[in-house]
DNA sequence: GCGGGCTTGTGAATGATTTCACAAGGTAAC
DNA sequence: GTTACCTTGTGAAATCATTCACAAGCCCGC
């Protein structure tokens, strides 16, 4: 941010929004990285933190629906910038099917299964109407997808070993309208 | 679900993957809706929660940045569904402005601070890029919104009477990462 | 090499949240 | 009406998370 070469906790915790206690607690989870007196080294703290998180290396995504949020997704270079690429498309729909997306040709669902065996995709986005969101999670799962990102706004469930996250935009918008109503209180 | 008149928090708790002495927990701080013996009303339980959220109601909604995840978000029918209004979409681009999603002419972002004092939307999307987004939040905060979603990933700042809240993809890609590097430990 | 000034790493204290457990109250069958 | 059975609502206990506070360590100037 300034240039430096080291920073503190307190300095950490004012960019993050929390305290510095909570970010050197935080940090001694993984370990010590700081030097007493002076602070983290930042290029230090950078790399050891993408080790851990596993940022080193490139993830394989495929996004399954190539609808108006898969589709953006797919062209999103934030992905790409932190490592993880999109190696694949998948949609029902004839009219989008054969399609290209940031250079990334849509593919019919039903070749799902045995490119995932074929890429081996590390991570799955699911972006299909929430009806079909189980289905295809379940599909995925049993192709040997371990990890999915989900932006249906359903509950799902997968087996333990297979780590699933949610994003629900409706939801965050029910919480700012909560917020609007018992504002001023 | 089932078509059921009445709900346990049992059954309320396997839906939402939490236990059933959570969701008493949680509805209990809103008030009393259920009944001993038999479990909650469906009916009655929807229609207090959605009042109790503020869902009873149209909140009118801004979209800054017309991009790809602008453009997706405009086109949301979840967000309608659920009585989110976008009443305007803001981008600085030539090429965007003047053109249609879903009915809502993309304005220029000059416009922004003279149609919200106008339009009074009560929420607004931030999906301009990272190094913009914290003008555009002052822009749109001073001209009067009180609730905001951000979609850019960056950390941003209010003021205390505003509520600011974050979706950051590319952060729940790297938390699939770490589960992925650490999985079977 | 020594002392002053900073900042980490971490136990202990505090605060928040979740889980437990059960009395109170309601249903329904007979 | 009585009994057997459920489920809520909620204090109390247990767990989890944050904040406090400070000894230990490191840098730097002299
Ligand atoms: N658009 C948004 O901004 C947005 C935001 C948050 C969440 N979502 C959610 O993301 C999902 C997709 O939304 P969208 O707006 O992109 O809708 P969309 O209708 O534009 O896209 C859905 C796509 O999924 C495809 N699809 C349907 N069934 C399929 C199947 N079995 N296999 C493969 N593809 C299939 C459809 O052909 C379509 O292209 C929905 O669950 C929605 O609630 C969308
Ligand atoms: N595409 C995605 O799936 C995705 C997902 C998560 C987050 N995001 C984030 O959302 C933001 C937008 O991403 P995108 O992919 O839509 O990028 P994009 O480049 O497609 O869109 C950004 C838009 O913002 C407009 N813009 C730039 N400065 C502006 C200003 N001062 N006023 C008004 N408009 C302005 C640009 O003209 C452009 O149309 C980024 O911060 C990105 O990190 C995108």
């Amino acid at each position: 941010m300034h240039g430096h070469q080291t920073i503190s906790s307190g300095e950490l915790a004012a960019q993050g929004g929390t305290t510095s206690a909570q970010v050197r607690k935080d940090l001694s989870f993984f370990g010590s990285f700081g030097k007493r007196g002076l602070g983290y080294s930042v290029s230090a703290l950078s790399s050891s933190l993408r080790e851990i998180l596993g940022l080193g290396r490139q993830w394989n995504v495929v996004i399954v629906g190539a609808g108006k949020i898969g589709a953006a997704l797919a062209q999103y270079e934030g992905f790409r910038d932190r490592g993880f690429k999109v190696v694949g498309v998948y949609d029902e729909d004839p009219a989008r099917v054969g399609g290209t997306l940031d250079g990334v040709v849509v593919r019919d669902q039903r070749e799902l299964e045995s490119d995932i065996m074929k890429l081996k995709p590390h991570i799955a986005l699911i972006a299909v109407p929430a009806e079909a969101a189980q289905t295809l999670v379940d599909r995925v799962v049993k192709a040997g997808v371990r990890a999915i990102l989900n932006f249906a706004p359903t509950p799902l469930t997968v087996p333990e070993k297979v780590t699933l996250r949610s994003v629900n935009m409706a939801l965050e918008l029910e919480i700012l309208s909560y917020a609007l109503v018992n504002a001023g209180e």
